[in-house]
DNA sequence: TGGCGTATATTCGTACACGAATAGTCGCAT
DNA sequence: ATGCGACTATTCGTGTACGAATATACGCCA
């Protein structure tokens, strides 16, 4: 039989490696990744939280070890990993980080969707960009600098580590890519006609080439 | 009144611009995105596919303009753009090129969860991973030297080269990760060490530095 | 000619994501 | 003492994503 696919929000993967550390409920789990900051990396909708754990305890990867009641505050139940769920971990894991997942971000597609704009607007819009990404990259990297000056161990900041060095590519690119446009890129009287006669012009661009680049 | 924001699925914009282009049938829509190659930057599926125009109807966005059937094959309903539609697809782009959008790849997640693998493990897997890297950015570089060499225009081809320059910046920081850990990095040993005394360890280590980084 | 693989074209059911609603508690300023 | 905003903790309803099922047509070769 074919291995039952991992869940596919990651933060089924946050809930088993905190309760690979010790058992606790829900909105603890919501608390705990606030405050160590994962909720910047993983996803974290406390109505996404709840489903996620059904699931979890639906494929045996955790279950129910006491509902508790403090006071009168509503019941918590407190849940714990079980020996499938250390597996199911550890695979996912392995996985994630052995073998690259096609992913698709926005400003790929708008990328390529490109031409609907006129070029002086495209233009105008990348320097936006740019702005905005500079400041990130500069924030991140102050944090970055500031936390390791603390000595904080840097086993638990490779994943900032990771945002900036993909930012600064980022960067790199929309630079490049404003400089290019500026100096007249290919078919750049073309790209403006598409917005005149804007019919038929794409189509037979994409027809001349053989339906697009790399058949 | 707050602006109504964009669909969620960024299908929905490519189907905008396709119906800007001329009227078409939804699974004409899908070929033409494949012929094109843009399923590489944007996901596609016949199931959201017409999931999604039903949304840009009900939005106004689009509108049925015929139904027609050739031969006995299935009734095909034919779609165009509405003036509307035409300012939401222009506003949208303009909101993805200029605004960067927080995204969550799901290898940050497996990052920020590191050490719940053994260092040894995550050392080897992060191997693997830079091997399927090196092949992909070696693919993607020959496939946009093959396709500018025949003169198709750069304009096409610009989020092929977006994401070759994010994959080759994961490919260092890969690299540059391997080393570290080879190096000895860092708290080698009280990694090596939780996987023997996990219980406390880790909420140890983060009470310790306050919390987490980046307060 | 009949059977099978492939292309055309859409519908449906289900599972998931998540905003919003709910509800009790605590501290504190008025 | 009382009203109010913030915190604790979970449930619910709705809308979206998408795999799988459906159904017809077409080309081809045995």
């Amino acid at each position: 039989m074919a291995p039952r696919p991992h869940p596919s929000n990651p933060l089924a993967l946050a809930v088993l490696a905190l309760l690979f550390e010790r058992p606790m409920h829900p909105y603890e789990m919501g608390v705990l990744l606030k405050q160590r900051h994962k909720e910047d990396s993983i996803k974290l909708r406390y109505g996404s939280l709840y489903t996620v754990i059904e699931l979890l305890v639906a494929r045996g990867f955790i279950a129910a070890k006491e509902t508790a009641r403090e006071g009168k505050r509503p019941e918590r139940t407190i849940y714990e990993i079980t020996p499938v769920g250390r597996d199911e971990l550890h695979d996912w894991m392995a996985d994630l980080v052995a073998e690259p997942v096609k992913e698709f971000p926005q400003f790929e597609a708008a990328l390529c969707l490109l031409p609907v704009l006129p070029p002086d607007e495209a233009l105008a819009l990348l320097r936006q960009r740019l702005k905005r990404i500079e400041q990130s990259t500069a924030v991140l990297a102050g944090q970055i600098a500031g936390v390791s000056a603390q000595n904080f161990p840097g086993l638990f900041l490779v994943e900032t580590e990771y945002r900036l060095a993909l930012l600064k590519a980022e960067q790199v690119f929309v630079a490049e890519l404003i400089r290019r446009i500026e100096n007249g890129w290919g078919p750049l009287d073309l790209w403006r006609g598409l917005h005149h006669d804007r019919e038929a012009t794409i189509a037979k661009l994409y027809e001349q080439y053989g339906g697009g680049p790399m058949k």
